[in-house]
DNA sequence: ATAAACAGGTCATCTGATGAATTCGATAAA
DNA sequence: TTTATCGAATTCATCAGATGACCTGTTTAT
């Protein structure tokens, strides 16, 4: 049987909510200073630790501001909020990784879509460079994960999307932690770095080309490799 | 000139730090308790306010569990936590409406050709259902457009990739709040949803064909007419 | 006019106290 | 023996007072 549960809501969740409705139905506003922790913990008729731990929980997601002096203020929006908490990281496990490995394909795919229609000149330089740096890496694999992340994030950027960025910004991260040493070092031994180097020049020229039906096919098979590549160790 | 800052980090921002390393480095593993408040504040030599502020900030971002009575637990990965922030829909912007519309394409085109290779036949009726609840809806904006959430996420689902469906489902979460009344419920005027069903039922064809070319093309078609009878709103 | 001192507001932090929820062992009842 | 009850210990939840640090604007001194 199901029982209504009682105040089972902790103060600190009340207040924050309540904090975040204000937000949702606009009277509070980007910038706007809040009151002061005194002053909210009158209003609430709760104590000031229940309204600072509010506070830290709102500004933990990105959404407050508490600057010493001067008082509490809602952020102004900014892209790179829009992204996943790279804290999930520390928790995955092997399966959650491969699912992972399926996000980001479908992100690169379309990432790799835009950054043809929208790249300027400076962002194929940007490609470049990272390629480049590949090159020079050698069988570094620190040095080589880099430039690969690099590489990526540069054609990201280059889709002029700045919550495209973010978001295959925070799933390349969390992917880089969630894979742990090994397989990671594995992957960029001296041997692979060649054939993704070779892959990652032939996906450079197509979006050069402007050819996203080419680019986008030249990505998955790239992802796809290091994908069945990394199958063994995944799992 | 440049000088070093002293200080500059709040003393609970250095203990969430401190624990997200410990995470990070393995000495915490998911489902393990932490010290207790009193003791954690002992051994980093600070107050216990500093403490649970740090806890907060963990336990917003979902890294923590504080079960009174008991203490304070490492949770468990769940993908439902691998999804954007809904808060950051309240702050956006009209351009951010666009970039995101663009992020939500991407996902989509790639959930649904995921769903064609992993769907099974609950997932069919699952969105078969989501379609008649659509029809029923005839002109009434709210139950048409929680009946087109509820395709788009029954098509997520059928992808069996638990992350990319919280992901799909935080995307349209926060584009149903970044989109304000008026251009929603236009959306889902009586003469536009005939439109919408008829091409998530073509849609749906194509799914169940598994047909994945033809499924991502109408797709592309179907957001792409969203996205344009929503230009002159979103502009 | 410029710089120093000051005052008021506000967040940051520590601390003691109390309440509430859970666990667990001891004791009593069936 | 098994179950129920009680109470102590532990731990989070919350309040409130005190102090320090920091920012802003105003006043005062040079």
């Amino acid at each position: 049987m199901e029982y209504k549960q009682i105040q089972a809501k902790k103060i600190y969740e009340e207040v924050a909510d309540s904090l975040l409705a204000m937000l949702k139905n606009g009277s509070l506003q980007p910038g706007d200073k809040l009151e002061s922790v005194e002053r909210l913990a009158k209003n609430f008729n709760v104590g000031r630790s229940a309204i600072r731990e509010a506070l830290s929980a709102l500004r933990a997601m990105g959404v407050l501001e508490m600057r010493q002096g001067e008082g509490t203020f809602v952020k102004q929006f900014d892209a790179s909020r829009f992204s996943v908490p790279l804290s999930v990281a520390f928790l995955m496990k092997r399966e959650n990784v491969k699912e992972l490995l399926e996000v980001r394909k479908i992100l690169e795919i379309g990432v790799v879509e835009s950054a043809v229609n929208n790249h300027t000149k400076e962002d194929l330089l940007s490609m470049k460079q990272a390629l480049y740096e590949m090159e020079r890496a050698g069988g570094n694999g620190d040095l080589g994960e880099k430039a690969d992340l690099e590489f990526h994030l540069a054609i990201a950027k280059a889709s002029h999307n700045h919550m495209l960025y973010n978001l295959m910004q925070s799933v390349s991260e969390i992917m880089k932690e969630a894979m742990r040493e090994t397989r990671r070092l594995w992957l960029f031994s001296e041997q692979n770095m060649l054939t993704l180097l070779e892959e990652h020049w032939t996906i450079y020229y197509a979006i050069e080309q402007c050819d996203d039906q080419l680019a986008q096919k030249l990505m998955l098979n790239h992802l796809t490799g290091v994908e069945s590549a990394l199958a063994d160790y995944v799992q």
